[in-house]
DNA sequence: GCGGGAATATGAAACGGTTCCACGGTGTTT
DNA sequence: AAACACCGTGGAACCGTTTCATATTCCCGC
């Protein structure tokens, strides 16, 4: 049961295997009835163009590589998601991996990526000052989109707009009288994390706040770290009175104020950086800086098309995607009655 | 700047191709001398082999597809995201696409991962009795794994012990008291629903309880569906005193509760069917059937890789995932009084 | 009836590897 | 010293397409 293979159907329609490709790629200067003849030669026999062949001969692939860090965090299985939706309707197949964090897994990576000789490649690098990895990517000579990330190599990115999300937040919790507000976030050494950092001393400063370095922390991910970190500003003798916290962090942060007693929103305002499912139901459910992170994989896979087909020397495209902040029942104003409907907001959410 | 060839390493080390072709597949009959000076220019040159024209000689791609409904879905991206690592490992690369419960879709998806001679499939079929998608399995010719799903098509599978862990859950309200159980999950159109059902139904009949058609429905997949469904079920005269329902149904059903002044557990006794962290961060904890996802994505990848091994003609296997039922506080005997610091139960959760 | 384009069709080369066969050179045996 | 086996290497075929240069056919006007 062998493959059949453009020769087959040649031979069958009686015509030579050019023609044979030149209906398939709608190539014109073919007779009507030649056009017709093979193309039920190919129904009839069941052929399919053999996509390994054609790129070995055409040196493209249609295929469009995916780094993330981890496809199970659901940051990132949403941006794949929306990535791989864009990317079959425009024809294109897509080959993820998860970098798990490593360097070493990750020029793996992008080593076997060119190889297979991807068209070009998403990625949410694990660390962007690597130079291992930055000479990687650099050296597969790929077009690369950054999701989330600053990378030299990269010539598109795509991220939401970390900076503006937090001063949307903290405006709103000075607004309600806090001045004593921490931030619970990512590690710098990436941009929602750096942007985030950025953001909130700077809107600080701007409301004439003098910033405190014990309520801004941003070293650890999960939700061990958000737990020790809150337990520790919780405790000053200075504490703050509001905190945000990224997605991950938050459901320490909760653990941390239960376990001292503070009670959301009356004691302590909560703001998490990035929705979720979660900061819905949660009780109180949570005010949120929001952004459409389906709309993050899109709007990288179409940067990636849209290079592909304008060339690697248009100059570098980046699209920011705009915050915005849910209002819930997890922040009250500084000393006075907490807003909404307390007692139900005990209760089993909302 | 073109690309380095094998040709390019023959020439420039001084030897033939085929003999740097042996070199590289450590293929012995090589001498130490040679073998030396081919891998130095290899080196020197930064020669990579191209898996394209590996594939295209071999007529292998190590190159393993997955298909899913969607990858957002966290019990999906988990499995993916397990499996993707052990296939990695492996040394093969993960084709992942989206079917979106579309037959279509599915179908073309089936048809580019044939053209694209993928070496292995796993798959999460959208419809499991589809002849259409059947048929293009079949014809494709290529080794299939089924995930959670029963598969004319497929040699070897992998699910969790759906029916064994409702048969848990059921013995468990019945043991609290409960004789008025009702179940919200998705279509038996699929083996979960199926399983669930089935179990579910020879649980009741064991303990002498007689089944009650409306307190068993498996039509949907949403949130609005349980919801809907929850709704209904506490309305009716004979209302049941617990509910299991299916992760993404529960938030559904937590909403109904709420409206129609439902306690969980005092009222209604609840318990989840998959294990997540918004199970736990509610309030109150739900009590869930659990299982481990990502060893479902786990065996499944190492199936597949046994069967690339074995060959087509081995006998089927399936491997059946264990669950268990993991205690928290949203389950209470009847009538009597809830189990759990209630009090407690009633703030930020636990 | 014939020359000359235009329109179609053909066949070979190329993409970059792997593998098989043949060949020359050694070392061993008779 | 001839015959033989064996080992390492070179060279060619092949995988299934696309494409390009070339050949054939067709049609038209003179």
């Amino acid at each position: 049961m062998r493959r059949v293979t453009i020769r087959d159907v040649a031979r069958t329609a009686g015509v030579s295997l050019g023609t044979v490709s030149r209906v398939l790629n709608r190539n014109r200067s073919v007779s009507e009835s030649i056009r017709e003849r093979v193309l039920q030669t190919i129904n009839a026999l069941g052929y399919q163009p053999d996509a390994v062949a054609q790129s070995m001969r055409t040196q493209a692939t249609r295929t469009i590589g995916i780094i993330v860090p981890d496809v199970s965090n659901p940051l990132f299985s949403n941006v794949v998601s929306a990535a791989e939706t864009v990317l079959t309707e425009a024809g294109y197949s897509t080959l993820l991996a998860n970098n798990h964090d490593s360097v070493d897994r990750e020029v793996e990576l992008v080593n076997m990526f060119r190889r297979r000789r991807i068209d070009g490649l998403l990625t949410s690098v694990s660390h962007e000052n690597e130079p291992r990895l930055t000479e990687a990517y650099r050296s597969a000579g790929i077009s690369v989109t950054a999701i989330e990330r600053e990378l030299a190599v990269a010539t598109d990115s795509v991220g939401a707009d970390h900076a503006g999300g937090i001063e949307q937040a903290v405006r709103y919790l000075i607004m309600l009288g806090h001045r004593r507000i921490g931030m619970i976030t990512v590690p710098t050494a990436g941009r929602p994390g750096r942007e985030r950092v950025r953001g909130f001393r700077a809107t600080i400063a701007a409301a004439g706040i003098s910033p405190d370095p014990a309520l801004i922390v941003a070293e650890g991910y999960s939700a061990e770290y958000g737990f020790s970190s809150a337990h520790g500003m919780l405790s000053l003798a200075a504490a703050p009175t509001a905190i945000l916290a990224g997605g991950n962090q938050m459901s320490g942060v909760l653990k941390a104020a239960r376990m001292l007693g503070r009670r959301v929103p009356d004691d302590l305002s909560l703001i998490i950086l990035g929705d979720s499912d979660l900061a819905s139901l949660v009780v109180p459910p949570l005010t949120a800086v929001r952004w459409d992170i389906q709309e993050v994989g899109r709007s990288a896979a179409r940067l990636m098309l849209s290079r592909l087909q304008v060339g690697h020397d248009e100059p570098p495209r980046r699209v920011v995607m705009p915050t915005e902040l849910i209002l819930r029942q997890s922040c009250a104003p500084l000393g006075g009655k907490p807003q909404g409907r307390k007692r139900k907001a005990r209760q089993l959410g909302d």
